[in-house]
DNA sequence: CTTGTCATGTATACACTGTATACATGAAAT
DNA sequence: ATTTCATGTATACAGTGTATACATGACAAG
């Protein structure tokens, strides 16, 4: 748990390793390499390469967390969701490989919908979940399940992004940012004439 | 092209590995073994083990298109857009392991929005799209972009989906299927007040 | 000062992966 | 009868994660 020198070293190591290369190249030996010890050394540090993997996404989430705790949000409840979401997208594109492996990957430990979020676990949404509440309590936005909008509305950001990352939208990353607001807009008005 | 006898049993042997044992296990070994082959023999009808797999997805892809062509589709447009929603849900829950593989993996040729959309060259979103324009011509859907309503629509879904598939949600098909379905109201009509 | 403990590293080996290369076989066409 | 070609096999190589056994060096207790 301490994590010693050569422990973070092998830590950042990978994530480089990631952004650059992607997940798959992320393997034992080559992360030994750059480190200048030996595959098996990683072993003293990380009982195995999936828990090397999910330490990176640990350090993710943390980062993003924080990165939500250091802003201040202002302005109307609906500019300070898009202001959220947009810190959210921020951190996608500035980590992409990371991001993917952050909600893609099937791991051991994820945060489980609905207990672990309405037992506030989840520091990310928790952020999200306050202003929502807030939102339903102040009568501007319909009263509704909390927890089931906050979850859906992180779903559409990862939906989003998801299909962004993976190569399926032809868009520069501003043109990207101004379609993902456009569609946050629409999940609050709804479509409807 | 014209696919040979064993390059269909390799298919269907491939398929059958990926849904009860995930993508993991799809080794081109275990793949021949099924068949009777050996391994090296594969090649002759597929590239590389990428090409196996994306001629798996491109079969998902009909199927889905398929199961909507089939179907018919009445009631109001709320109710159509829910009900054309619950085939994708229904093929996604069927085949779980394939619907991973079809949307999340990064791979040549998939289909890139804005201009293959709008190309009509996706089967699957373009009866979603009608459904839509339809609604935006009879004005009960506001005046909008046609296909960024249509693919942030996918998007949310297969947020949802891919969460869910992904192990982040306790909750029963049944259970899902509820939830999945308030989402898609919520994001028709907003969540304002 | 010596001795043992323990964290940290190395070396080797095994089973597994995708696939390049070279060769075999049998059916259909000339 | 001979050639061609699709389809298969056999072998080998480089890569992977990791189990096991051993080495080393710092530090604490006698």
């Amino acid at each position: 748990m301490t994590s010693s020198p050569t422990a973070v070293k092998v830590a950042t190591a990978a994530r480089e390793l990631l952004e650059q290369e992607g997940f798959e190249a992320v393997s034992m030996r080559r992360v030994a390499g750059m480190v200048g010890i030996t595959p098996m050394a990683i072993y003293r540090h990380y009982p195995d390469r999936e828990a090397l993997l999910n330490a990176m996404t640990d350090a993710g989430f943390e980062e993003l967390a924080a990165s939500l705790k250091r802003r201040r949000f202002r302005g109307s409840l609906e500019a300070r969701l898009l202001h959220m979401a947009n810190v959210y997208l921020d951190h996608a594109l500035q980590n992409p490989r990371l991001f993917e492996l952050m909600f893609l990957r099937k791991r051991e430990g994820a945060r489980v919908y609905p207990q672990d979020f309405k037992a506030r676990q989840s520091p990310t949404a928790n952020q999200m979940a306050d202003l929502v509440e807030e939102g339903m309590a102040s009568g501007e936005l319909r009263q509704d399940d909390l927890w089931e909008v906050v979850f859906e509305m992180g779903a559409l950001s990862h939906g989003l992004i998801m299909l962004y990352l993976g190569g399926r939208m032809a868009l520069s990353p501003d043109q990207f940012r101004a379609y993902y607001q456009r569609s946050f807009r629409r999940y609050i008005h709804g479509i409807l004439a």
